[in-house]
RNA sequence: GGGGGCGUAGUUAAGUUGGUUAUAACGCCGGCCUGUCACGCCGGAGACCGCGAGUUCGAGUCUCGUCGCUCCCGCCA
C-alpha cells in the first residue's frame, strides 16, 4: 500500500500522512491531520501518537519550542482529531521505537489546532483485546478505525481491484443489473419491496442477477461481469449474511473447462497478489459423488486425508441387528480410521457421539485397536469372517480408532463427514496454514424432495445437463448430471456455476420436470424463455461469495469480520436501528396495513 | 421452528453452599512529573448485577418469563 501520495493531497490540511515519514524526511516542515491515538503527558514534553490510516506518527510538544502549543496540548483526549505543523527531527539517542514504521523520527510541533472534539470512545481504538460484539457493531464507525477492520477493508478493495483488472484484461464488461427485480419461486425467500405506483403489487431483491446475466448473453454482451450486493430472506450463520457480495460472471461461446481455467487463473492471482500464495492451478476436479463418497460432503476439504470407507460389501451378511435393520432399508454404512485414536478416552469418544447426532446420526459405534485385541461394543455380534474383512477394509492397525455410522446414506454420509472435519481441528490434522483448492464437478441435476413429493434443482433450474444424460431427462432425471462446477476451498464453498440451458425447449422440458407448469413457467419465466428463442448463444457462468474469499484470506472466523456493516444474527443493524417500523403515512400511500 | 453458550462500572472480567458496604484491571476525572511509546506516581468518581415476576427472613447467585448478542440444526434453487 502507497503511503506516499503526498503530492495529492489538500496542502491546508496535510502535507503527509500519517505513516510516511522517515529519517530521510528530517529537517522536513511538515504539516499532519489525524486522530490523537494516545497522548503521554510528562509534565514538561507531551507526546501524541497521532493516526490516520496509513499508520502512527509520534509528535511533540516542548514547553521551550512551542509554550503556546504545549499549553493547549493539555486538553487533548483519545480520539480528538487535530492537525500539527512542525518539522521532522530525529528521535534522541535512545529513544528510537523500532516497533513503529516512523519509529525514528518524530514531529516537533511548532503550531496545532483541534479539528473536532470527540467523546470519550467506549472502547480503545488501539486495543486489539476483545470487545462485546454488540458494542462493536452499535459503534461500527469506531470499530472500523481498529487495525483488523481496516485492514479488511483494504484487502477487500484490493482483491475486488485484482477482479476488475484481470477480468477487463480478459474482455469482460461490467454491467449493472435491476435491485429492483421480481420475485422468483425455487430457492431462498426474497426481500420484498412494496410497489406505490403498483399498489399490492411487490418487487423482490435479487437472490442473484442470473436472469439478467443471461439476458445480456442474449444481448451480444459475451463476458459480463458485475461486483453486486445480493440478497436472501433466510436465517444467519458465521458465514452467512442476508445481503452478501458475489463476483458476479457470465461467458457466451465457453465451455465447462473454458470457464474453469480462466477463473482458475483469477483466483491464483488473488492469492497470490494478497498472499504471495501459489496455488499452481489447474486444480484438482472431484466428481460429486467421488466427494460425497470420499467425503461425505459435497465441499470436501482435502488438507487431510483419513476418507470415508464404505462396509455395505462388509456386512452384506450380518446378523448385527443395528446394522441388519439399516441395510435392509437401504441405508449404508461407513467409516472412518482416526490413526492413533485409540488413546481417546470413553468420555471423549461421547463427545464424538454429540457430534454425528447434530446431523441425525442415532448412534456411533466404535472399535479400538488395541494390542490385544479389539476393544468394542459391537465386536461380539460380528462374525469372525466379517471382523477380518472390517479390518482390511479400515485397514485397522493397532493403535486405531475405527468409528461407524449405519443410517440412511445422507445421514451417514454428512454426520461422518462432518465427524471428519471435527477430527481433523481437534486432533490437529488440518495445517492451519494451508490453501487446499478443489473444483467439484459432475453434480446431479435433480434431487427428490421427500415433503414436497418432487424433483428439485441442486443448483439452478437453468442448468444444463450433460449431453450424454439429455436422453434420461425423462426416463431417469435422478440419475441424469449437470454441467455444473463448484470450487471449494478447505472445505469452503467459494464460488458455484453451471452451463446454462441456451434453448427454450430444454429449458421447458426441465421446468416441466421441476413440476413448474408450462402457465406458471411462462408467468415467472416467460421472459427468459422469450430471450432464449431469439437466438441465445450457448453461455454458462459462475458466481464467488467475495465474503467468504475474504474470510479465507483474512483467516477470520466470521462473515462479520470482513463486511463494513454488517448484520446481526437476527438480522438487524445495531448501528442504524434498521429494520424500523414506519410512519402510517407511508403504510398508507403502499396501502398496506398492519397485521 | 428447534438446541447450546453468554449478559455484573465506559470496557474486559471475578464473584464460594443464597448472607453485611458487589471485587479487579484497563479506561475516565483531578493532582504531580521534560524522553515516553502498554509512560510512571498519588488521589477520586463510576454498577439499581439486561429487564420483569417468583421462591426466601435475605437473590448478582435458585426458578419461570422476556429482551439482546452469539454458535449450531432446520432453512440457504
Amino acid at each position: 500500500m502507497s503511503t506516499q501520495f503526498s503530492s495529492s493531497l489538500t496542502a491546508a490540511f496535510r502535507s503527509h500522512v500519517c505513516g510516511a515519514l522517515r529519517a530521510e524526511d528530517v529537517g522536513k516542515k511538515v504539516t499532519l491531520s489525524g486522530w490523537v491515538q494516545n497522548w503521554r503527558d510528562h509534565g514538561g514534553v507531551i507526546f501524541i501518537d497521532l493516526r490516520d490510516r496509513y499508520g502512527l506518527t509520534q509528535v511533540v510538544f516542548n514547553p521551550e519550542n512551542a509554550p503556546a502549543a504545549h499549553e493547549l496540548a493539555h486538553t487533548l483526549r483519545s480520539e480528538f482529531v487535530i492537525q500539527v505543523d512542525g518539522e521532522v527531527v530525529n528521535r534522541p539517542e535512545g529513544t528510537v521505537n523500532a516497533n513503529m514504521a516512523t519509529g525514528e523520527i518524530e514531529v516537533l510541533v511548532a503550531q496545532f489546532k483541534v479539528l473536532n472534539r470527540a467523546e470519550t470512545p467506549p472502547f480503545s481504538i488501539d486495543e486489539t483485546s476483545e470487545v462485546g460484539e454488540n458494542v462493536r457493531l452499535q459503534y461500527r464507525y469506531l470499530d472500523l478505525r481498529r487495525q483488523p477492520l481496516q485492514e479488511a477493508m483494504v484487502v477487500r478493495h484490493r482483491v475486488t481491484k485484482i477482479v476488475r483488472d484481470y477480468l477487463d484484461n480478459h474482455n469482460f464488461l461490467e454491467i449493472e443489473t435491476p435491485v429492483l427485480t421480481k420475485s422468483t419461486p425455487e430457492g431462498a425467500r426474497d426481500y420484498l419491496v412494496p410497489s406505490r405506483t403498483n399498489l399490492g403489487s411487490f418487487f423482490a431483491l435479487p437472490q442473484s442477477p442470473q436472469l439478467f446475466k443471461q439476458l445480456l448473453m442474449v444481448a451480444g454482451f459475451d463476458r459480463y461481469f458485475q461486483i453486486v450486493k445480493c440478497f436472501r430472506d433466510e436465517d444467519l450463520r458465521a458465514d452467512r449474511q442476508p445481503e452478501f457480495t458475489q463476483i458476479d460472471m457470465e461467458l457466451a461461446f465457453v465451455d465447462q473447462n473454458d470457464i474453469i481455467t480462466l477463473v482458475e487463473g483469477m483466483i491464483a492471482l488473488i492469492f497470490k497478489k494478497i498472499k504471495d500464495f501459489d496455488s499452481a492451478p489447474p486444480y484438482p476436479r472431484i466428481g460429486y459423488y467421488d466427494a460425497i463418497n470420499k467425503y461425505g460432503l459435497d465441499a470436501p476439504d482435502i488438507r487431510f486425508d483419513m476418507h470415508l470407507v464404505d462396509l455395505n460389501s462388509v456386512f452384506t451378511e450380518t446378523n448385527f441387528k443395528v446394522f441388519r435393520s439399516v441395510l435392509d432399508r437401504k441405508g449404508i454404512i461407513k467409516g472412518l480410521n482416526l490413526k492413533g485414536g485409540a488413546k481417546l478416552s470413553r468420555r471423549e469418544i461421547d463427545e464424538l457421539l454429540e457430534v454425528v447426532k447434530i446431523y441425525g446420526a442415532k448412534g456411533l459405534a466404535w472399535i479400538k485397536v488395541n494390542e490385544d485385541g479389539w476393544q468394542s461394543p459391537i465386536v461380539k455380534f460380528f462374525e469372525e469372517s466379517e471382523v477380518t474383512a472390517l479390518g482390511q477394509a479400515m485397514a485397522a492397525e493397532v493403535g486405531d480408532l475405527l468409528l461407524f455410522v449405519a443410517d440412511k446414506p445422507e445421514i451417514t454420509n454428512e454426520s461422518l463427514g462432518r465427524l471428519r472435519l471435527h477430527l481433523g481441528e481437534k486432533m490437529g490434522l488440518i495445517d492451519a496454514d494451508k490453501l487446499a483448492f478443489c473444483w467439484v464437478v459432475d453434480f446431479p441435476m435433480f434431487a427428490w424432495d421427500e415433503q414436497e413429493k418432487r424433483h428439485t434443482a441442486i443448483h439452478h433450474p437453468f442448468t444444463a445437463p450433460l449431453d450424454e444424460d439429455l436422453e434420461k431427462l425423462e426416463s431417469d432425471p435422478l440419475a441424469v448430471k449437470a454441467k455444473a462446477y463448484d470450487l471449494v476451498l478447505n472445505g469452503v464453498e467459494v464460488g458455484g456455476g453451471s452451463i446454462r440451458i441456451h434453448d427454450a425447449e430444454t429449458q421447458a422440458k426441465v421446468f416441466s420436470l421441476l413440476n413448474i407448469s408450462d402457465d406458471e413457467a411462462q408467468e415467472k419465466f416467460g421472459f427468459l424463455l422469450d430471450a432464449l428463442s431469439f437466438g441465445a448463444p450457448p453461455h454458462g457462468g459462475i458466481a464467488f461469495g467475495l465474503d467468504r474469499l475474504m474470510m479465507l484470506l483474512l483467516q477470520r472466523q466470521s462473515i462479520r469480520e470482513v463486511i463494513a456493516f454488517p448484520k446481526t444474527q437476527k438480522a438487524t443493524c445495531l448501528l442504524s436501528g434498521a429494520p424500523n417500523t414506519v410512519s402510517p403515512r407511508q403504510l398508507r400511500d403502499l396501502a398496506i396495513k398492519k397485521a
